[in-house]
DNA sequence: CCAAATATATCGGATGCCGATGTATTGTCA
DNA sequence: TGACAATACATCGGCATCCGATATATTTGG
């Protein structure tokens, strides 16, 4: 029975798929640039986003193609870096905007708790 | 060493919190009430609220009396139905807008993948 | 009178999370 | 040139979380 909820899972499912949306990403800059974009608020670690990386791959979400790095030092003899390029699929489009609004219904019932006050403080 | 990070349950905390910070409610009442405010986005469950909610006790972030409800058809004799209100404390509305700012930060980051179309809907 | 709703609560199996670990290549700097 | 940091991919397993199932009791509505 699928359909299954993994909480967590989620939100970063909602952030992977965002950033991907933008552009093709492989996965240590897709680390990268998470970290970046949330001033480190958000810290995914490989153990987290590669097992994520390839589920969303299996539920065609993302599509990957492989890149080999060859360095000019190393020279032709080297077995060269690999870096797998993930991109968004048509798939994958639709799975973010559905998230994008249900993350909006939460954002909104939060608001309807807390209406930002006029006079709110910004940070401490 | 405390401070272990519990995935799911801070969204929840924040959204209980934010109700109880409202009015004062038992239990059965913070899962109705939850469900009406999200229009059955959020739906809580006993198994998954009382053991929040002792945990919350624990921590001194809410506080609770019992009541107990005697139904007039019952009369005297009856034992009456048994009702945990629970109300925030200082810590608790403290920890509140801790949980609000942490989530606006989040927020703000999502926000900053997908910067809301001038052309959006409000929804209604 | 009985079923449904109200009301609180626990428990344990399934699952998710993520730190630790492994392997390999490239960049850098003394 | 050697070695250490950074880049880059990946898996695994232990512990914590999650939440459905279950238990118990009272009240309300038809």
């Amino acid at each position: 029975m699928p359909g299954k909820v993994k909480p967590q899972r989620e939100s970063l499912e909602l952030v992977i798929l965002g950033v991907l949306a933008e552009e093709p990403l492989y996965g240590y800059s897709i680390i990268k640039r998470v970290a970046a974009r949330s001033e480190d608020a958000i810290r995914l670690t490989a153990g987290v986003l590669y097992p994520l990386l390839h589920e969303l791959e299996a539920d065609r979400l993302i599509a990957s193609t492989w890149e080999t790095v060859r360095s000019e030092r190393a020279g032709e003899a080297s077995a060269g870096r690999k870096r797998k390029w993930y991109h968004l699929t048509a798939k994958g489009r639709r799975r973010l905007s559905q998230r994008i609004t249900a993350h909006r219904a939460f954002q909104s019932m939060i608001e309807a708790f807390f209406p930002p006050r006029a006079d709110e403080e910004t940070a401490t």
